[in-house]
DNA sequence: GTCTATAGGTGGATAGAC
DNA sequence: GTCTATCCACCTATAGAC
């Protein structure tokens, strides 16, 4: 891949996430990548292609965290690895957080409608085998594993896109969120049987 | 108000939600209210006063929702109430609360400093009063009172923000997600110490 | 692969008639 | 209050030179 090309994906991402779509334009990201509109096309067939490439590269990096958790020995580690590590995603990587998980993929929807959003569905069944395996394992209730995967999704995710908006105003830090996260998800694990 | 103001008012919000602030036009405003674009600014100063408007209306309902859960009798029954009316507002709501909660309200504040986020804290507070008062009665454990209760936002938020953004594919209807909701949130509410 | 030039379009906002 | 007309800025995308 030739610097300029990743150059204007990168200049893409920080431009979309600044300004949402409405800022959008092929012409900022030419100009911060420091070339012209038209050499744009030279690499991305147009705004939306290039914008379905960032998506892309996002959940290619989302994986690379995802995967480290299966280095854990046990089925409890694990989940616990992989819930450290969907923080750790969102904190390192916030730009990509909100790219994928907080409404970005859905306005791409709107370009288009062959976005790269089936991206989702593999990624959630890693959360899914990971928790079948604590249910067999008994670290977890038995139960329906992917409505179990379903709140754990919903619970980290509460918590990271809340700091990632800006919302959660009493924690300054990214140390405090950490400490409150690892807290609010093992109480939660608590009670799911753990 | 007059009817078009009212009109603008309901016709910015869908279009906004329709296509964010990428497909958001004072023009397409007022060509779905049957005016001419220059009758918009006979009520509004301009597309960022519009938008604040839209803003301001959704908080004003929100808070609607959350006052109803006073009614209840105990602690323990308001906690539980504001829960649920947290939710009948999410699903009855959805435009309104996909804009104040899913990102919208940034997008504002691109536009202009001076947004409605303020009203954030006043209805946060409420959560908060709920919980204290739950700490109170003995049916929460006794701890801070404003991170408890970010937990409950964060648990509450997750769920609801997920289903609004259409990523639970494997949850159909409004009855099935109420089900997952009610039951995340009392074994979230157990492990809290209830 | 990058440039300049250009065609064709949308939109924010204002002026002035009614 | 609403309209038409208008100005100006910005955008996407393409053509053709280098």
């Amino acid at each position: 891949m030739s610097d300029t090309r990743q150059r204007l994906l990168d200049e893409a991402r920080d431009l979309y996430l600044q300004g949402g779509l409405a800022g959008f334009s092929l012409r900022e990201v030419a100009r911060r990548a420091g070339v012209s509109a038209a050499a744009v096309y030279r690499h991305y067939d147009g705004k939306e292609a290039l914008l379905r490439e960032v998506c892309g590269e996002g959940f290619r990096v989302f994986s690379s965290y995802l995967l480290k958790s299966l280095a854990a020995p046990t089925a409890k580690t694990r989940l616990h690895t992989a819930a450290e590590q969907y923080m750790r995603f969102a904190l390192e990587e916030p730009h990509h957080y909100r790219f994928i998980f907080m409404g970005a993929a859905e306005d791409i929807g709107q370009l288009g409608p062959e976005l790269p959003l089936d991206q989702h569905e593999p990624t959630f069944q890693f959360l899914i085998d990971r928790v079948r395996e604590c249910m067999q394992a008994k670290v977890l209730a038995r139960g329906d594993a992917a409505l179990v995967a379903t709140q754990i999704w919903a619970h980290v995710h509460g918590l990271v896109s809340l700091r990632l908006s800006g919302h959660l105003k009493r924690i300054s830090s990214d140390a405090e969120f950490t400490k409150l996260y690892v807290k609010s998800c093992n109480q939660f694990f608590a009670a799911l049987g753990e």
